[in-house]
DNA sequence: TATCCCGATTCGGTATCCCAAGAAAGGCCC
DNA sequence: GGGCCTTTCTTGGGATACCGAATCGGGATA
């Protein structure tokens, strides 16, 4: 593989792992050091995580982008049309091997697994649903859109309870494509991310203190 | 403003003015030689125009992304519930003056008007009603998804009747968002794109022998 | 004449160099 | 002592040189 791809990779992990902190600047001379490469490959690698809005600028300056709070409403109003059609859509043209899969996924992650596995299945389980729809263009939208998400996912205090709760709620949806009932998997999944985006703002909110502290530019960093 | 922002914005404009044709190859080299800058700035725009699905590898080569005329079908499919989203949005959120705005807009390309106007009015009128739902995300994505299809329209023949037809739903479209009737818009919405798929696609199956005489990979270009 | 092999050429990938603009630091003047 | 100006240094933007791989052609051979 490239470099540019490797280096693309790893630094997309950093950012997403909030290894880089949001809102943090990077400079083409340390990247250099840090990936022992040269500029051209980190500077194409920085533009594509541009084009995915993982990377950002800020005058000339490159910056890992911030996390907005405010963008995460928008970003579940953007979800919940696209991924109420997928589940319609999933309904008429999933075969059961693929449903199966899914479910595998879910099953693979018990509640003893650790924070990395639900973080991980929690994105996948949206994106597989979208995969269901067989439209490239759903997938990619819901790809990012969960990849926007994702940090601030780390950020969420999960308690068990509300990790149980989102897991029936996956299960029911997933329940109801299998059953090919459209109407109540489109209405599960619009409760779904609702009641995500609430959790999340609830939890983030709250704990708004504690994410300054530890050193984020949650809010409209630079 | 940056070369290689100045690069990408004319070799973007020559790609959706099918100035070049899809699946045409592109070497770093010649564009060296076509827009007199070095390669470094062309491989920073063509990584951008890749970002953008403008642009796409084969192998180690680079070209221009070919059109399949099967995405046509995919885009509908995923603007439906993206732009009946927006539409409803916009009823509970667009201003008159944004309204009037985009009427005048309207407007301003009567019947005697040349193709490129009826063309950008065309596109830009969807990506303005995403603007009115006032989510970055949906505008974006709405944004994306007109740009896809911006090459294929121009192969499209256009009679003047669907011309005048596609007006109309555009008028009854904002009509419908300016009295805020949020089920009557994103009905009118869901037609309209269903409708103009229609039309595009019966347009191109008629034409595809004079597409593939023209030099176009329509079907499947590598 | 068809095929295979080898050399020349072309291409993208990478490293490095130069430049101008901007920020930071230091010194100078008020 | 504080504010302003100058100098220096760092940074990203662009140009270029070099490399290895892939490709294309031509010539030799069966």
């Amino acid at each position: 593989m490239s470099q540019m791809l490797q280096i693309h990779d790893q630094l997309r992990e950093m950012i997403l792992s909030l290894d880089l902190g949001p809102g943090e600047r990077l400079t083409e001379r340390w990247l250099e050091g840090r990936f022992e490469g040269s500029r051209t490959p980190i500077r194409a690698a920085l533009v594509r995580l541009e084009g995915e809005d993982l990377v950002r600028r800020d005058g000339r300056n490159w910056i890992v982008a911030p996390i907005e709070l405010g963008e995460l409403a928008a970003l579940s109003e953007f979800r919940e049309p696209l991924e109420t059609a997928a589940a319609r859509l999933a309904c008429a043209r999933a075969s059961e091997a693929d449903i199966a899969g899914i479910e595998e996924m879910l099953d693979a992650c018990q509640s003893g697994a650790p924070r990395e596995e639900w973080h991980r299945v929690g994105t996948d389980f949206h994106v597989e649903i979208a995969r269901l729809s067989g439209n490239p263009f759903i997938v990619k939208a819901i790809t990012g859109a969960m990849t926007q998400l994702s940090r601030a996912r780390w950020l969420e205090v999960w308690t068990e309870p509300s990790r149980e709760r989102a897991w029936e709620e996956h299960r029911r949806i997933l329940g109801f494509i299998r059953n090919n009932k459209p109407d109540e998997a489109a209405r599960e999944v619009a409760e779904h991310i609702r009641d995500t985006r609430d959790r999340l703002l609830r939890s983030l909110n709250e704990d708004r203190r504690g994410l300054r502290a530890r050193g984020f530019a949650v809010i409209g960093a630079r």
